[in-house]
DNA sequence: GCGAGTGGTTGATATTTGTCAACCTTAAGT
DNA sequence: ACTTAAGGTTGACAAATATCAACCACTCGC
């Protein structure tokens, strides 16, 4: 595997200051895999024997029961995913499929709980990055149980332009229907909920999105928000949709 | 304080098998408080400043925007809360207040980073708890998303019956409200759910349910369940409601 | 024993959200 | 260039859920 790969991995909140020897025994046990688009690469219920790590391309985690699905987040580059069934030796709790040809690289279980054992520091940048991710959780739930869909929807747009540093313009980092299952309503809401909000202070065309009113717009989301911050807990990847692009 | 309290903190898994000295250390360090009940101990938005051992009574953990709130949690003796945003010196992402007349630990959170950078033993509990409530919160979210209410409460009626060992009779272990508000949807929606429930399999009269039929309960929940089993986290106190009382 | 407050239930009604079907647009494949 | 498939949008409609108001039952404090 390419050195300067190596490196994007090591610099990752979780690998970032852990010991050298650590590191390579695990990416040593480590397998490499290509994957086409639309590929399930793990699914619910089975044993979690892999921390996987993507490495090029586009995941989505999601889970389903009888007919139904939902995304729970997108996954890019680099980062690492399902962390938490890792370490606690249990089921996964959601599925993952590629959303586009990607690069995977599959670390054993094993090695990673022997890893933690045995160096310190990677067992508290384990448990910072899971403590991330909780928190990123307790954000979207309180989201879903204190907001509707359009407060959700502004919520998540003036979100993600604080995140590129409060750009009022930006592009929608995946699908809508990705964005719409990931929020807890359908496509259909969606659309109709982006056109709304028109009046309310935000544009939507296509993929591009230009917040007009940010102050309007807070209203709506019925603000007060710590609730999406002022600390992003941004190591919180594997529970929360990609960054937009600033445009 | 006294010997028993300790003995029975100690047994927490959080607590574990760590160091004596780093254990009495943060015992040393904590302040032992008494309060009423519908009080609020701790307000979203806030510094963390400590982590908190539910000793005596019980403690909502809940959130509010503009109004709304939403319960997240409540949390009986002996377990502790909001270790995410205290290992994370991270502010509070949810309130908590006391149901009943309640004793608190607060531990503060220096001395519990103190003591994750200090014992590995620790921080390996912390990273087991932390993963232990990320999975539970995942479980919530996806019975919010993929759910509706009434299968969300056949879903949650099975699983407070597994958890005390399959019995088909229980009492519910805190009020319908709360139930209704971790759950998402309003008290009167909850009330009528359970009245519906009767013909499903399910008999709820005041706080005592029975399970009638099961595997038509199992069937309305939109079972595939490993949703919500076999695996319980059990560990994952402080995102869910208490165990009820089997009878 | 009595009044007040809280939690719970019920009914009528409004709002929100989902469903279904049609259609449009775009990108990919032949 | 044509066809196909997928994502997205729109409208009409249905279902789920919330809201509001009244009422009941129970507990607590006096």
């Amino acid at each position: 595997m390419p050195h300067a790969l190596h490196q994007d991995i090591r610099r990752l909140p979780l690998f970032s200051g852990i010991g050298e020897e650590t590191f390579r025994d695990l990416m040593r046990a480590a397998y490499d895999q290509q994957m086409p688009p639309h590929v399930t690469v793990v699914s619910e219920g089975a044993p979690a024997d892999f921390l996987h790590v993507v490495v090029e391309g586009m995941v989505e985690l999601f889970a389903s029961t009888n007919g139904r699905d939902a995304t729970m987040a997108v996954v890019r580059p680099v980062s690492t995913f399902i962390l938490a069934a890792c370490v606690r030796d249990a089921p996964y709790l959601m599925s993952a499929r590629t959303l586009q040809r990607s690069r995977l690289l599959l670390v054993p279980s094993v090695n990673v709980r022997a890893a933690v054992a045995a160096d310190s520091r990677f067992a508290l940048n384990a448990m910072q990055d899971l403590a991330g991710c909780y928190r990123g959780l307790v954000r979207h739930t309180k989201n879903l149980k204190l907001r509707n869909t359009r407060e959700r929807i502004a919520a998540y747009l003036l979100r993600q332009s604080r995140l590129i540093g409060d750009a009022p313009g930006f592009t929608l980092p995946v699908e809508k229907r990705l964005i719409a299952s990931y929020m807890g309503m359908t496509p259909e809401n969606l659309s109709r909920a982006f056109k709304s909000l028109a009046a309310d202070g935000c544009k939507i065309d296509g993929q591009r999105v230009i917040i007009t009113d940010r102050a309007r717009l807070e209203a709506l989301a019925g603000l007060s928000l710590l609730l999406d911050g002022p600390d992003p807990d941004a190591s919180a990847a594997g529970v929360s949709l990609p960054l937009p692009e600033a445009s």
